[in-house]
DNA sequence: CAACAGCTTCCCGTCGATGGAAGGTCAAGG
DNA sequence: CCTTGACCTTCCATCGACGGGAAGCTGTTG
């Protein structure tokens, strides 16, 4: 089948799917006498597989390194529990992160009415907050 | 003062300063007789402003348009009320699928033992999520 | 005088796509 | 025959917020 279709199934850009052919995450399809690209449903799959890794959170670069254990006829699963182990750590420290800034932000908005007219300064709303706490580390 | 004193005081790299001051974000300082950049106390506030803004969830776009209100002599207050609004929605979205995602991959981990060993798939571990659930939208 | 820290400008790379332009081929319908 | 529309190639640009490094200047110290 031809790439558009593909992306169809998939629910892909075209795009995607040749960028994903140039950093050789999916192998070069054989040609149509068109020269037309054309796949097969082993490609459908392995375009849904990367995907699926890509909502578990996975990057390109993991997803690669998992797609090579198998050329090397080994199973990635350990490789990729490993992986997975990382991110959930890094959910947890993210979420976290996450919930403290909302806490901080509902404060801030909670006594913005309350804040002084001040001409000289920025944003009273914003420099609140930095009165109170000096500048730990950004969220990243 | 120079550019190294001012990254050390507000903790960020040079060439973070000179990003800012090429995007607009910082003015373009007075220079001393050798061509180094030299900083008043004003843009080290300046500068601590933007990181605390950014720690806050704003965007640097949104951070100068916060800044050209200034300049036009008019209060950001109720425009960063409504960033901040949009901030705690947004950060209760993404906590949300997160929290999701957790849940998954804890799932995945607990029942990847009893998967099966079959040598035809990429890895039996994200296979077995992609077989429950059909390619959701990804989380950005 | 030489070393070294700090500064300058300039350009490239990151991540994961996506958009667009330019210029061409191919297949189907009217 | 003509026109769509889907596809092909290559290349370049964009988003955000920087970081790295090269090559060269300044300023201080031993």
């Amino acid at each position: 089948m031809r790439i558009g279709e593909v992306a169809d199934r998939v629910g892909v850009n075209t795009k995607t799917i040749r960028y994903y052919e140039g950093i050789g995450l999916l192998p070069a399809p054989a040609r149509l006498p068109s020269g037309y690209r054309d796949y097969s449903d082993d490609d459908v799959d392995r375009l849904r597989f990367i995907r699926t890794a890509q909502r578990l959170g996975l990057s390109l670069a993991e997803i690669a390194e998992i797609l090579a254990f198998r050329q090397r006829a080994e199973r990635p699963c350990e490789y990729v529990l490993g992986v997975l182990d990382r991110q959930v750590t890094d959910l947890d420290r993210r979420m976290a992160e996450m919930a403290d800034l909302r806490q901080e932000l509902i404060a801030l908005k909670k006594h913005a009415d309350r804040l002084p007219t001040d001409p000289t300064c920025y944003c009273a709303v914003i420099e609140h907050s930095q009165a109170k706490r000096r500048l730990p580390p950004l969220a990243g």
